[in-house]
DNA sequence: GTCTATAACGAGATAGAC
DNA sequence: GTCTATCTCGTTATAGAC
């Protein structure tokens, strides 16, 4: 019994994996618009009936690789907090936008599925919220430690924008000072801005040097949120 | 023959114009992934040939969309600016951002076309390049414009980014200190960053009072590139 | 000269019968 | 699970209307 549910468990998830593979290779060739279980299958050598034993339709095997994409991304970013945990701030904050972009330069399309324009037709499922949040934990982590170190103060909040910072942060970032919860959620989004604008060719021509501008361009991030050398 | 030639002329701009229309329309339901020249023409009760009268190859019309609609959130920075011309540099600076995110909430599939994932299988040429750098050119004007008056300083750049900054300046916007220069472009992405999170749905549930949030990212935009009230 | 319609190509996706 | 008939697509050649 046991032998043969493992045997069982164990093919099913090759073929999972087999799957999302090769859907993730129609994704960088044609674009999720295109993405189309038949195409799956067929380049699997099976037949596409098979394939709903795995994902009941074209939109689950969608949400499947936005949450891997997600995962992986969001486990780049904790891999590189992790490696630089004994430096400062500053720098754990640098490692791992650095990493977000390597991870983004290395999986193009899958990136495009996450930050990219939207699939016509399709909206992701509340699933993907615990995997599309592991990014800007990272980031809130790293500017809690240095907020409960150093106390962190942001810039001034107009009066508009008070009550918001306000929720905002206590919905995810309790601890933080509003204006610099404020401030790190727009860093998080300027980050992406960053690396979409490198990946999706808004650079050509304009930016040569990639990795020294970002760099710079993630300190003075840092700084607008508090954090210092 | 001024009048014939005025009429067909008249047409010919009437019909291209149509054709682009519903492009444009189809782009908006099934992505730019999708588009179909024959399925315009089935729109327009016209046959698929007909169109290569006014459009080369699918691409081409692909090319005049974008163009279009660099030009159109180009004109309508120029204009936020224009109709700001008398103000502060930090206040043409806010009214030029906000007026490309509200272009792009009111354009979000030619938002999508122009800033968001590239469409597989097709490379802009350069044709696109002058429409394309619009929304720029107004932001390093106003840059410029403070420059000339205050002589801004920005931050300081690291060595490893001197020469790249030095070069891109010089390139872009020559006149302004290569730290502004550098501060500029990186800006200029992040200012997309910002409205691309807000149009592809990653401020839900982040982020509720947007346009207030979007005014007070920009303006600390604004005073990294050392912009001041 | 300027345009539209017909027909066709090769390639690919799709639906349904078997 | 396979096979086939029928769709789509971009694109071109050609013929004829204005």
């Amino acid at each position: 019994m046991r032998t043969a549910q493992g045997a069982r468990a164990r093919a099913r998830t090759e073929i999972t994996a087999a799957i999302k593979d090769e859907a993730r290779r129609q994704l960088a060739a044609e674009g999720a618009a295109k993405l189309s279980l038949r195409a799956v299958a067929r380049a699997l050598g099976m037949v596409s009936s098979a394939l709903y034993r795995y994902f009941p339709s074209r939109d689950d095997l969608l949400t499947a690789l936005i949450i891997d994409a997600y995962d992986s991304v969001g486990e780049a970013a904790e891999a590189a907090n992790a490696a630089a945990s004994g430096a400062e701030p500053l720098e754990r904050w640098t490692a791992v936008c650095e990493a977000v972009r390597r991870w983004a330069l290395a999986h193009p399309h899958e990136y495009a599925l996450i930050y990219g324009t939207p699939v016509p037709g399709y909206t992701a499922p509340m699933t993907t919220v615990p995997a599309a949040a592991r990014v800007g934990l990272v980031l809130i982590g790293i500017v809690r430690d240095a907020h409960e170190r150093d106390g962190l103060t942001g810039p001034p909040l107009p009066a508009e924008l008070r009550a918001e910072a306000e929720r905002m942060t206590a919905d995810l970032a309790p601890g933080l000072p509003p204006e610099v919860g404020a401030a790190l959620v727009a860093a998080w989004a300027q980050l992406f801005g960053l690396v979409g604008f490198e990946l999706f060719g808004q650079f050509n021509r304009v930016v040569e040097e990639r990795e020294p501008f970002f760099r710079h361009a993630v300190v003075r991030l840092a700084h607008g949120i508090g954090l210092e050398a």
